[in-house]
DNA sequence: TGTACATCAGTGAACGCGCGTTCACTGATGTAC
DNA sequence: TGTACATCAGTGAACGCGCGTTCACTGATGTAC
């Protein structure tokens, strides 16, 4: 049935809670957002979640896993959607560099979260897994741009390379600084173009 | 003489707590630094700053406008260091860049006060102003490098582009996100690279 | 030069608030017999 | 199939802590006369 009966027992509460604290993240920031309040987003005590996590730096590990898991999804499809499936190609890691900022566009909470540095949530295994997952996707299509293999160090520094200036326009973009520009800022297009002179070609 | 007499009256008191704070800033990231923590240092009570300071926002935008006089003066200094007088050459502009990273690096706290959004202390008129400043060393370099005005769109896009990829290299660095590369990565090196491969030249 | 007085920059104690976390508890669930 | 019981996932109230801010105050400073 489509509306679930309400039981004592919620059923799912780690996964709800996880997503309230995301929707809040989004509205207040990181540094603001109260284990209370999504609480009763969730619509549930604020004793319930120490029943799903130790504490509340693990339900913030578990937010950052579950962006690093979107994010890893929305490269995968802008990559795929861009031109025809020949891996390597500059439309392609431009794409993924796209969907990166737009990531950031649109869960600049979550975004700070997993690159930031307070709280530190990169330490935790599972979500430092995710990370690799996701910076994968770059370097794969990037090892194919060179014909090299995705360990060779070239591979990695110019994936690095192209990393550097996403996460800038990512960061920039999502903290306003662009404002100070004075100057009207077109994010993919910059992201387009810095990607094809980055690219352009090995060193 | 050179240890001063210990007053009743402070004498600079603005000043000091302003350093105070940029020291624990530095220490306990922004989001923990304490009011009372930076009294103590200061050697005065917790009642102090507000003879100074409307609220804490205020000494933080205080902060902020510090860290931004300090961040112009390093990159001014790096741009003249940077072989022959000719503004507009790219070792010039490279140079700048490296300044702005190397500022993140000494000062991690301040940086992510200066372009973090919470606190938001941009909209403060004064630190907006000298966030302007700052910007502006870059815009003449590229202004004389391009053969245009300062205020020429053109400038001012292909600034946005070099800024974009200095501020992801000081982000990834103090966020110690680099660490998820699995290689050696030269910042200042790659920053060399990005700025030429930007450069070149107009699009 | 000396004194009265307004002003300024401190003190120390306390308040109020919000938040993370804990505690003793209870209702629901599932399973062994 | 029915029942006893262990286990699990909730409740609601309270705690302790730290922090920003305020309050009534006091010691120091500078200036008018």
């Amino acid at each position: 049935m489509a509306t679930m009966k309400k039981t004592y027992h919620h059923g799912d509460l780690a996964t709800v809670l996880t997503q309230a604290v995301r929707t809040l993240i989004e509205r207040d920031g990181a540094a603001h957002f109260s284990i209370a309040e999504a609480c009763k987003m969730a619509g549930v005590s604020t004793a319930a979640p120490y029943k799903h996590f130790k504490e509340k730096q693990e339900i913030l590990e578990s937010v950052a896993k579950s962006g690093f898991q979107d994010m890893t999804e929305e490269m995968i499809e802008a990559r795929d959607s861009a031109g025809p499936n020949e891996p390597g190609r500059a439309e392609r890691i431009a794409a993924i560099g796209k969907a990166y900022v737009g990531f950031a566009r649109k869960n600049p909470g979550a975004f700070r979260l997993m690159f930031g540095s307070s709280p530190n949530v990169k330490e935790n295994d599972t979500v430092h897994d995710c990370g690799h997952r996701c910076f994968s996707i770059l370097i794969e299509e990037v090892a194919a741009h060179l014909g090299m293999t995705p360990d060779d160090d070239r591979t990695k520094q110019l994936s690095v390379l192209l990393w550097t200036f996403v996460h800038g326009a990512a960061s920039l973009e999502i903290d306003n600084d662009y404002e100070a520009a004075d100057t009207v800022i077109d994010v993919d297009g910059m992201v387009d173009l810095a990607t094809y002179r980055l690219l352009n070609t090995v060193s």
